[in-house]
DNA sequence: GTGACATTTCTATAAACATCGAAACGAGGA
DNA sequence: TCCTCGTTTCGATGTTTATAGAAATGTCAC
């Protein structure tokens, strides 16, 4: 991943609704979600919550996938691997970043 | 660390010059660096980086010292370090994304 | 084709952010 | 105290982002 890359996927995650957007695809998994059901769950009007899927897809967080009436929206874990993996590259420098990340919570 | 936390970490690593800016401690590591040294190697106006500055510093992403007549910035690795596991936790959801996450570069 | 439904695009508006020169501030040194 | 140096704050301007209702698009069932 390079910096202008990295710069979009940190600046579509850097919103409330985008966070809670993108956690959200996170805990639907493989199934996915539909955006009207996002948008219902979340608690946001239908086209501000596109506005905000079609940041996360064109940071290349999100994929959609038409479903009969419905569009659904995945989360893309290739993508977010990639951000932090650029994170722990080139921000933490060996500083210990890598050495206590997670507190392996299988939380899906 | 929590929500509002990490989007305001997100949104402080989510610009060009600040991104750059927070690489740049990073590789300075412990000793830091002064505020006009980091303007001149940025090619940023100071104005313009004091700025970018504060906006790191009030994420908790970096912070200041007095040294003499300058100001000495240091990187947080403790926040970095808590971005990133937030991220981890809380959007791969044991996706995959803590089982092949950094290729081992010691950059620094 | 018509109607119902799901989602996006359009449009306008308000708010936040980025930029940078000029002026102000603060810390030493003479 | 006066001067200089390093940095921040001020002020003005242009750009980007967020919001959400209304209209348009696309999909399916009949």
């Amino acid at each position: 991943m390079d910096s202008p890359t990295a710069i979009s996927a940190l600046g579509a995650l850097a919103q409330e609704h985008r966070l809670a957007l993108f956690r959200l695809l996170v805990q639907a998994g493989a199934d996915g979600m539909a955006a009207g059901a996002i948008a219902d769950t979340l608690g946001v009007p239908n086209s501000s919550l596109s506005f905000h899927l079609a940041q996360l897809s064109r940071a290349g967080l999100a994929r959609q996938e038409r479903r009969h009436r419905s569009i659904i929206y995945r989360a893309d874990y290739g993508a977010m691997n990639a951000l932090v993996g650029y994170l722990m590259e080139n921000c933490c420098a060996g500083a210990g970043c890598a050495a206590a990340p997670v507190e392996e919570r299988k939380s899906a």
